[in-house]
DNA sequence: TTGCTCCTCACGTCACGTGAGGTGGC
DNA sequence: TTGCTCCTCACGTCACGTGAGGTGGC
């Protein structure tokens, strides 16, 4: 058995959140001595595990609690469903780096870990492709896949006006 | 000169908000008629347009505080910081999201939007691309970009013990 | 009087962190 | 008595949103 402050170490957490984790009605001592101690079990342990396992998708406590009551088969569809809201708030964090760079005129920021245009040009001309060769080459990419065609563009930091022109093409 | 609630519709944002940024010492209303009406001008219309263009960045109040307060030449300095702040909650949210991922065990989540490697080799064939010009390509983009080369791989969703394979080839 | 806008508190949010003030066992 | 752990409130965080209760001008 331990007490509150020994499970918080286990788990290298704080007391704090242990409890309140308590207070939200997910995790409950298995006992608690006249003194008024806490005192948890393996059981507690593991559902603390199972708990702070879920955290780590950043799920909200209440979505937790819904998960560990009623196991339904609904589970996998919460999960994509917050895999979804993760992907906007990405999204939006992107957007703010975004309007930075603008701001500051400096693409530098967003390229500097980033294969550029020119260098990106220059690996495929190293590569033994012609000019005519790499235009075939974005046919074919915006034919098969347009969608992804876009993305590989704009990951290579080009304008939107270019994107435009080289998927018409 | 507008009230509280004209200025907030002016500039798309809540009454509650711009009280809020009068809390906090952001922007104080020009006057007050005698029945505490709040009044505000072109000036505190352009401040506050102000202070809306650094929160689209993300910037937390204290920094626009900051920012508004002394022009300092460490604006940049600032903004750059932030953006590193806001990759690294992006880079926090993508750990999250590849738990999920890992708990359903669908990579196809990651997939869903992505070229992956299967295509990305058919748009190279469909371009006219043999096996041994993409070896090629893949030896030139690795001596001339390797951490790119990495990121590429990875974005094609390929496990990491094959990509060690292509990038020593 | 009815409607509309304005005002000032004050509480709620989300997942904890941080004391303050007090108790119990060695 | 001193140290250490435990306890229970209760307030703070961040950027607002949402009433509640009241006033002023048409």
């Amino acid at each position: 058995m331990f007490t509150v402050t020994q499970l918080a170490k286990r788990c290298a957490i704080s007391r704090a959140t242990v409890l309140y984790y308590e207070r939200e009605g997910l995790l409950q001592p298995a006992l608690r001595s006249d003194n008024g101690y806490r005192w948890y079990g393996e059981a507690e342990l593991a559902r603390l595990e199972r708990i702070l396992a879920f955290r780590a998708f950043g799920l909200p406590i209440t979505d937790i609690i819904h998960l560990l009551n009623r196991e339904g088969a609904d589970q996998p569809r919460l999960l994509k469903s917050h895999f979804d809201k993760l992907e906007q708030k990405i999204a939006e964090l992107r957007k703010q780096q975004k309007a930075i760079v603008r701001f500051l005129q400096q693409p530098e920021l967003l390229e500097e870990k980033m294969v550029t245009k020119d260098r990106w040009v220059e690996i495929m001309r190293a590569a033994g492709l012609s000019e005519e060769d790499m235009q075939n080459w974005h046919k074919r990419f915006e034919q098969m896949e347009p969608q992804g065609h876009q993305e590989f563009l704009e990951s290579l930091g080009i304008e939107p006006e270019e994107i435009k022109k080289i998927r018409q093409h």
